[in-house]
DNA sequence: CCTCGATTTTACAAATCCATGACATTTTGC
DNA sequence: GCAAAATGTCATGGATTTGTAAAATCGAGG
């Protein structure tokens, strides 16, 4: 037990902060201030979780993690993306990261990513990166969907929020958790907004959008998908 | 066990609701009334956990938590907004709390970010997740219910309180208990309410439901559940 | 500044779930 | 066995939640 959390962050405030949650939490932390001495602990130290900044200097986040990968090094890793980075998602999860957290983030979806990362890590059972839905294939990492031989074209809110599902395993996500961790804390749309995503995600995915098979609304608790 | 939790709040009604009820769960509870006293408080007797209303005199929630903070507290904070109030949410974490409710929450899900704030280093009993019942196996988690290969509806306050009595570990649970844990404070439904959800339980999970084999009632108390 | 697609809001209809109270039935205490 | 209390049951109106289309807003490029 005790797994090791290695935390690559320059900004000293955070760092600390997500430092003194986790040993609370009873992580043994190790971390780093910048990109080139992260990338030398996590080959050293072999933590069991890295935490990822994007923006960081002499090593972007990226950059990083598509070095760990190609040295063969499958620690599972969770990037931490500013908010107004969205977009890097994409870029940060084909470079090989296991998750994203949009930042700021509360720590209680920190520390339930952090555990869901790990408890994968001794299952040794790998994240779907790859969906197959009534016959559409979805990447989430490359973020791309086919329908046959047809591109079908989902939108970055989309592919997050399917991603988020289909990390929940079949378990209901609420419309909250997926402001959580989809829009991040800072940004509150209503949470009707999440059920509009959800009308256009069956709209694209589902062969019957009014009888979606796997698309499920828990009504009064969200919406769950089942493969 | 044994954890001090300090509630700060002004309202009498609201603090001793939840002093009540965490003291019912085994905690040591402290309280104030208002920020100041609360912050006094929180140096003095380093609570376990605080639970931190936004609106009060003299000294908000915020600035509370930030004080707290700055004087490198690391107490766990769970900050208590009203509806309505949702941009304190940014508020809250950006001051330090470590985790937020929207009034009105049920007690269950007090209970379980209260837990889930003070460390989980004791990995206290894992809630029973899947139960099998008469030919009906339910998954908790998930929420869904299947006999045979046929899938079952259950609602979620139907799932809401087979969880909770399937914590009780087959001791009876109240219909007291049933509204505050499943209902929360902000509800008062009659208690024969309970009764209701009950017989569409029995309905749908017993094969006799004339003869329940596993919802029992235990008549003067309320219900419990029998595997 | 304009345009186009993505996102969010809004509004309303539809589906679902829930609370209530009257009445029937069972259990309890005597 | 009897009366009182507790529980079972059911219909119904109403409250809440969800589906969805259309309008408004936002944002990146041009």
């Amino acid at each position: 037990m005790n797994e090791r959390i290695l935390i690559i962050e320059d900004e000293l405030a955070m760092r600390t902060a997500l430092a003194d949650l986790l040993s609370a939490e009873g992580y043994r932390v190790l971390s780093a201030a910048d990109g080139e001495r992260g990338l030398q602990r996590a080959l050293e130290e072999k933590p069991d979780l890295i935490l990822l900044d994007i923006m960081m200097p002499k090593l972007d986040g990226f950059a990083l993690c598509a070095e760990l990968r190609r040295r063969a090094s499958a620690v599972p890793v969770l990037m931490l993306t500013a908010k107004g980075q969205v977009e890097d998602r994409v870029a940060g999860l084909d470079s090989g990261a296991d998750d994203y957290l949009v930042k700021p983030f509360s720590t209680e979806e920190l520390l339930a990513r952090a555990r869901a990362l790990l408890r994968r890590m001794e299952r040794n059972s790998p994240l779907p990166s790859k969906l197959k839905l009534g016959g559409l294939e979805i990447d989430l990492a490359r973020q791309t969907a086919v329908r046959g031989n047809h591109p079908v074209h989902l939108t970055a809110k989309e592919f997050a929020m399917l991603r988020l599902m289909a990390q929940a395993e079949g378990e209901p996500v609420t419309r909250e958790k997926f402001l959580d961790a989809v829009w991040g804390y800072a940004a509150f749309p209503t949470t009707r907004t999440v059920d509009n995503h959800i009308a256009s995600l069956r709209a694209k995915l589902e062969k019957n959008p009014d009888a979606p098979r796997h698309l499920k609304t828990v009504h009064g608790v969200g919406y769950k998908l089942e493969l």
